[in-house]
DNA sequence: GAGTATCGATACCTGAAGTCGCGAAACTCT
DNA sequence: AGAGTTTCGCGACTTCAGGTATCGATACTC
């Protein structure tokens, strides 16, 4: 244990603005659309350079993803059965991407994704994984069957999204609750 | 009817190039990905000038919507009861989403419309309305409904090819089934 | 033959992602 | 105190893609 204090790496600290920055992204994505939401301009909109944010996140995109993950945070995980446990993770989801800029950052985001694999191990790794790990934990569901599920609740709110540019509405949703809960009533087992 | 035989517009005939611009998008798309697969490339790989592409669509995601209406064509429809006629829609939306170039594009232009109102327009009303309409009266369930059927369909399927590069695997596409058809079993009614 | 609309080719404009270099500031270590 | 290191803001720069505009040539209709 020689250097098990790193203390303070020796140069000028970084100033604490990835939380303004954070912010600035979800607003300027709110107002002006994922694409209009340049880097320059979020920047701006937090008061700092943009060779400032390209010295922390390499690209646009890992700097979505890491907005999304410090904007949903933990999953709640609540609930006492499983219908509850999926049924609050549902509605967490759904509230989530309707907040303003949020749902707008997910699609854009993803969407880029899909022609660019460096981006998808990104958005996979970073922002999938941990909260499917949770899932398989806390369902006791086997890997495809979370993949399964996520790709359903995700894929089916983002698709409102995108089609009418607005979150999905609290009926639809229950009705996703519904639909879903009714496929996995039966427990883990089947395919 | 005084001019009910317009016969030919005077100037000089458009040459027939969209189906070869189609398949020429296709391939471009599904060799580089949707964001590379640039106007110019693919005038270039249809072997006519890009000017001749934007004389007929006003912009690329119009291109790309076109193409994929071209590559969809009229939805079959078959099956004599409620639960075939769902079946066989959702394996040929699967189906089709699966092929080359098709899934990209259509991943690729759906996240472009987030941000961008005049092409979630064309989106929804080209591509998105036909097969809304024709489901509706096959199936007798209203606009709402549907809706929601084609989110789900469309957006799990989304879903899976934006997170890992690749069609969604026979297996969920048949969990995916169950789970509209147990939703939709009991007919028309209910929210 | 006059008029019109297409064609290919090419040059151009705009905007956005990402890079680079600068001098100044804020730290740590000696 | 001073050397070394890293960040900061600022701005110029490169690259690339969407889209526009202009050109002469071509293929039609009237």
């Amino acid at each position: 244990m020689t250097s098990n204090t790193p203390a303070r790496p020796p140069g000028r600290p970084r100033t604490g603005v990835n939380a303004v920055v954070f912010a600035a992204t979800l607003s300027t994505v709110h107002e002006l659309g994922y694409a209009r939401a340049t880097v320059e301009r979020i920047a701006a909109a937090a008061g700092v350079a943009k060779s400032t944010v390209y010295r922390r996140w390499p690209s646009k995109g890992a700097l979505i993803v890491d907005c999304l993950l410090d904007a949903f945070g933990p999953a709640p995980l609540e609930g006492t059965s499983r219908a509850e446990l999926m049924s609050s993770t549902i509605r967490w989801i759904a509230a989530k991407i309707a907040e303003p800029g949020v749902g707008d950052a997910f699609a854009g985001v993803f969407s880029d994704a899909v022609s660019d694999p460096a981006l998808r191990e990104i958005l996979s790794t970073r922002l999938q994984d941990p909260y499917r790990l949770a899932l398989q934990d806390a369902l006791g569901e086997p890997e495809n069957r979370v993949l399964f599920f996520i790709d359903v609740v995700v894929g089916v709110l983002l698709h409102r999204m995108g089609m009418t540019g607005g979150p999905m509405v609290d009926a639809d949703v229950t009705a996703l609750v519904e639909m879903v809960l009714a496929h996995f009533a039966d427990g883990p087992g089947q395919a």
